[in-house]
DNA sequence: TATGAATGAGGTTTCATTCAT
DNA sequence: GATGAATGAAACCTCATTCAT
């Protein structure tokens, strides 16, 4: 029947909900982000929101997991077509890189909305976050295994203290008034990391 | 000389209204903190709040102030006691996890709280970050200038991505079930950074 | 010829609804009741319900309206086949306890919801009870003249006890958790009536 | 201190607010009763309201509560005043009907808005009925004990029949456009629930 | 005729802040 | 200066009802 397309309508009428929560929780802030705006800006009823999603909090779930979980997916592609470990870890830093420079509301909603309380941030933010350090401390662990990044760092205090300079450099980017690209500041940044990371020509102490 | 006392009375009234705010924004989050309980826990009544600070928001405000002002002339003071920028980079970033580290409460406000929302995090919070920043990129500078640093990393980037990486694995210790000592850590993240950071021996790409 | 068909279908689906909204209404109440609920439960679209009843109130009036009129025909009936009144009244009587005994949740309904605002009290119930008052109060007159009845009790205010005794055991029957047959307390409630009522042998003050 | 002074003051908002809540009840109804209006009319702020009691319900609640406690009282200590069986009840049911014909806006709250819903009613209303309804009953097996009443009609059928004859006189008042006074109804209601209740003079069945 | 997705009005309650005492 | 009772703005969400299909 019209099944596929009531689907379409559908999808297509939860997206503008959805797209229009990124928008107003980015240039208003979560708290101070009226539901009823999100409404008018996806072009449907008040009412209509809560048949897409739960709530306002809800709202930011979906938000936080669609893009998280695309993501996650992209960079583990890219790892997969990577042999090597730095390769791997150069892509998926690039690509956390790309993927926020190319959405800068949802980038706002990234590195600030959805860190906005500890409840939200153990309950749900953080799993996501923790889904991606394992990715970066696996590859890091497989890059210290094939004798390419030194041993006295363990992967787990790697794979955070990488998260956070990446992470630092997008929420600079996000708050500053006239941000520079953020893709042109990759390559001073893997430098630092890789040149933290990896073993040492001569040896070091 | 009874004025004398009178302020040393109100210093310390202001003092337990800042401290019961520190405690209950850690505990409740700021959003659902209520400022009845940070008086109750104050010992003062509701309206005594207000003789002290302008509102709940300036409350967040005083917090940050008082303790980023003190954490900045303590790390001043620690890096000016070195001629080594290398040496200077290791005490700040020491100061850094050791003073969140020794007051749990206090860690929660700066790494969560702090960041609720974009209006404060841009008028306020990055204040005082920003003057970190800048503390860690002139000492990164320095190193740079005295060759100890490679020069093909610009010094706001590292500094951004050092703080960065710093500030990661405060936020992951704040919000760990059990977690694992920050002093500890410090020994692997400092090995990274610098690794980083520092110009390879026999000169690399 | 299809069309009587066609109208027993319909006719079968608006008792489906207003059985579904019997018991909707009586287990969770007319202000927590769901229209949602009572579609469902009568196996018909949302939408389909108002097809048969102008909205929610239209619900509890046709409940209200058709089985109070079943009601008050069966006690003519009973009633008109009796010759003393004294007969009548008990007949009626114990048509009232037993019709609401038979049917659980419509007594709920009947002794609960429908009462539930003075607006629809006035409007509505008090329509179907003033003409079951009227029946009693004839009936009542009736055994007055026939000097069944002692004449000292103007009969509208004998019919108002009279109907008050009975709907109050009614209502303590749906309250109770472990309720106590209805019809077991037909005969005390019936000396009492009767006593109160009828004239005294040897005649009283 | 002020202390009597103050609670003197808290009192009067209390009952301010308490009898503004009556008023808006029986006018609007329950459901249809505004908070604001209440404290409109009480000539509060709407979150005054709040300090006094927990909410709407609550307001309910606390009409039932001290409205029914007083009366209770009240016809407590007029059967004490009592020591025949006979005298007891008639004060009682006088008492009754004269507390609420005093008051038509608390009688309308009493006899229609406290019954709006089965949870309301079972939960709450029906323990200070059925307070009252175990006085009737003691009075009742006290007459019957002392030879004055019946021994063939159970004290607690009687108890609610009696309730209910009185409680639909006073429903009726409450809904009649032109009330006829419920004292005036008094006499023969009593007539018939005495003539009810009494042995007869020469033994009946 | 039946469907069920969409509508949108509407109100209780909380809590930061004020101010009379 | 300290108190704490009073203030009142403000928004999420539900659900009876509608109407395009």
């Amino acid at each position: 029947m019209g099944g596929a397309l009531r689907n379409d309508a559908r999808e297509a009428r939860r997206s503008a909900i959805l797209r229009a929560a990124v928008e107003v929780f980015a240039e208003r802030g979560y708290e101070d982000a009226r539901m009823r705006e999100v409404a008018e800006r996806a072009g449907v009823a008040d009412g209509t929101t809560y048949l897409y999603f739960q709530g306002k909090e809800a709202l930011l779930v979906a938000i936080l997991e669609e893009n998280a979980k695309a993501f996650l997916k992209r960079a583990r592609r890219d790892a997969g077509r990577q042999k090597d470990p730095g390769a791997k870890l150069r892509k998926v830093i690039e690509r956390h890189l790309v993927s926020l420079e190319s959405d800068r509301a949802l980038a706002h909603v990234f590195q600030i909305e959805l860190r906005h309380s500890r409840r939200f941030l153990r309950q749900v933010a953080r799993g996501q976050v923790a889904e991606y350090l394992r990715l970066l401390q696996r590859i890091i662990a497989e890059g210290t295994a094939s004798g390419l990044f030194r041993d006295d760092i363990p992967a787990d205090v790697a794979a955070r203290a990488v998260f956070g300079a990446v992470d630092e450099l997008i929420t600079s980017w996000v708050l500053a008034d006239r941000p520079r690209s953020l893709a042109g500041q990759a390559a001073p940044l893997l430098r630092l990391i890789f040149g933290g990371l990896e073993r040492r020509a001569g040896g070091s102490r």
